[in-house]
DNA sequence: GGCCAGGGGATTA
DNA sequence: TAATCCCATGGC
């Protein structure tokens, strides 16, 4: 397999999109890059920014944590795709790691709405949203509720070492898809206890079973432009163990509705601290009122802000 | 509408 | 070591 190399990419940062909670197969390697499985599709991705040399710097790790931490990351600079090809980066990675959008114009945009948003695109600047697979997405935010985001990456990487299928074999291991709907839907909630998912197990049991019945063609069709956020809200919430939460996940990270506004423990924290919000209800006035329909941009900006800065 | 159990582990006290 | 918390939901 080749590699690719994207040159001059603004917006971007390989720590911000893969440590921002919105996707929960990325691993974090020594040299500071990513490895990670999308559709069936295993890759390595590094981000060196500009000016820095690609290849075995005395100076280990530029793009740590700890760095991190302290300054915000700059966001322009070069991608590195292993175990891929052109033909493949063109038609399913381009995509994915959402490079044709104009993330300059959005951050330009909310920056102007007011400081708060101004200094937390300074922190998450390389933030872009991924376009995951929809059933991924469905039965990661099903795990993810009230749970750690550590905790979630064992729960699906032991969903799919024991359920899923064999992928392919890369950097001295085998990677594994998620198993499908229809795995899932044959199964007992204690058939998946080795998964240690808790009383998630039976959300995913029944929601397997209802895309099973309805078709998964149903879900996936709730992407298409011409199907409305309320309407695909509507849909997802029907499915057990989705309620306003999962489903405005969902939506944002597999559906491309990008005025959803997802609000979490963290989210309630920062819109309280920051803005001074106090119900669920007026948090999502402001959200829709402030930032519409780029809502899910501002959201993993502030998301990523305060999981940094605290 | 408010309350609380659901699992299990990470984090904090 | 104990208590608390976690990218919530369903059922009462």
């Amino acid at each position: 397999m080749e590699r690719v190399i994207q040159r001059q990419v603004a917006d971007f940062h390989t720590d911000h999109i893969f440590d921002c909670g919105q996707a929960f197969r990325w691993q974090r390697q020594r040299d500071g890059s990513y490895t990670g499985i999308a559709e069936g599709r295993i890759v390595n991705i590094r981000f060196i920014p500009e000016g820095e040399k690609s290849q075995g710097g005395t100076k280990a790790d530029s793009s740590c944590f700890s760095d991190n931490r302290k300054r915000p990351a700059p966001c322009r600079g070069r991608i590195v795709l292993s175990n891929t090809s052109e033909e493949e980066f063109e038609g399913f990675w381009k995509k994915y790691l959402d490079l044709d959008r104009d993330y300059g114009a959005i951050k330009r945009e909310l920056s102007q709405k007011d400081p708060v948003m101004k200094e937390a695109i300074r922190w998450g600047g390389g933030i872009r949203l991924l376009r995951q697979e929809k059933w991924e997405a469905l039965l990661s935010f099903l795990i993810s509720q009230n749970n750690h985001i550590p905790r979630i990456k064992g729960c699906i990487e032991a969903l799919s070492e024991n359920f899923g299928e064999k992928a392919g074999q890369y950097q001295g291991r085998w990677w594994y898809s998620l198993p499908s709907p229809k795995t899932l839907a044959s199964m007992e909630p204690e058939d998946l206890s080795i998964c240690r998912l808790g009383y998630r197990a039976k959300y995913l049991i029944g929601t397997a079973r209802q895309v099973e019945r309805d078709g998964l063609p149903a879900l996936e069709q709730m992407a298409d432009p011409a199907v409305s956020y309320e309407e695909a809200f509507e849909y997802l919430t029907r499915f057990c163990g989705v309620g306003p939460k999962v489903a405005s996940c969902v939506l944002l990270f597999s559906m491309e509705k990008y005025k959803s506004f997802p609000l979490d423990v963290w989210m309630k924290r920062v819109m309280e601290r920051l803005y001074g919000q106090k119900t669920e209800k007026e948090m999502k006035a402001f959200a829709e009122n402030t930032f519409g329909d780029y809502g899910g941009f501002a959201q993993q900006y502030l998301f990523y802000y305060i999981r940094q800065t605290g």
